[in-house]
DNA sequence: ATAGTTGTTAGAGTTTACTCTAAGTCAAAT
DNA sequence: ATTTGACTTAGAGTAAACTCTAACAACTAT
């Protein structure tokens, strides 16, 4: 069980961050007698797995989206199987461009060193 | 040679952006007798490298700033060699987070797939 | 002649994802 | 008693990277 400020240390984020993800319905955490945020472990690899999609450049919209499916119960498994296919795709997309510009950096940086140790 | 529509056209972007990265100094492309813009083949191939630094999450200002060392000439040789190796050392984190993130996913997938399938 | 493309300056508007402020309340800790 | 941390609403501000508009000039093609 975590308050708003751990969680923040936790993982790195502001607690304004942590309540404008609730405003987005991406983190509900529980709360109590005081009505002070309660966040649980559950809670806590929830973010970490936001965390992770927001990484790989998921946008807010469709996180919120799939926490909304999620909320919706067992109906939605199939749209949510869906939805991290379409990122899956996404992340290896990513990982091609990235893999071709590294080739072609790694080129010019090999082409910048030759230059300046040999002045070839 | 290319006019800025064309350039637009076969790069896939906006006159406005082409515009809007001569303003930030990214491209400066020649000019006609008419005063319009007209991009080479090596204005070309320099624009596809910055949007392939821009792809890999390189912010326009060190683009920028890669642009003006470029010009700047010989003696930033060593300057511009530094910018793309921790560029390359960005990618390599990007990709290393996204495997990552992939093989979370994967595992994510496996799982509402059986799920699916067998109710288990 | 007129439509189309390009040019200019200057600035306004948009989107995303925060990030912060105000202004006040409430409960726990020192 | 007061500081601290949390709460609220409501909205303003920020940064990045565009994206667009206005309003008018100038050349090219039909």
């Amino acid at each position: 069980m975590y308050a708003i400020s751990e969680v923040a240390k936790l993982l790195s984020v502001s607690t304004h961050t942590l309540r404008y993800y609730e405003k987005e319905d991406i983190i509900i955490p529980n709360r109590n007698e005081n009505k002070e945020r309660v966040y649980t472990e559950s809670h806590l690899n929830w973010l970490k797995f936001v965390m992770k999609l927001k990484e790989t450049q998921m946008p807010i919209a469709q996180i919120r989206e799939y926490a909304r499916l999620f909320k919706e119960g067992e109906q939605t498994t199939q749209a949510r199987l869906e939805l991290l296919e379409n990122h899956q795709i996404s992340i290896q997309i990513q990982i091609e461009n990235l893999l071709t510009t590294e080739k072609m950096l790694e080129d010019k940086i090999k082409a910048y060193k030759d230059f300046i140790n040999n002045k070839i």
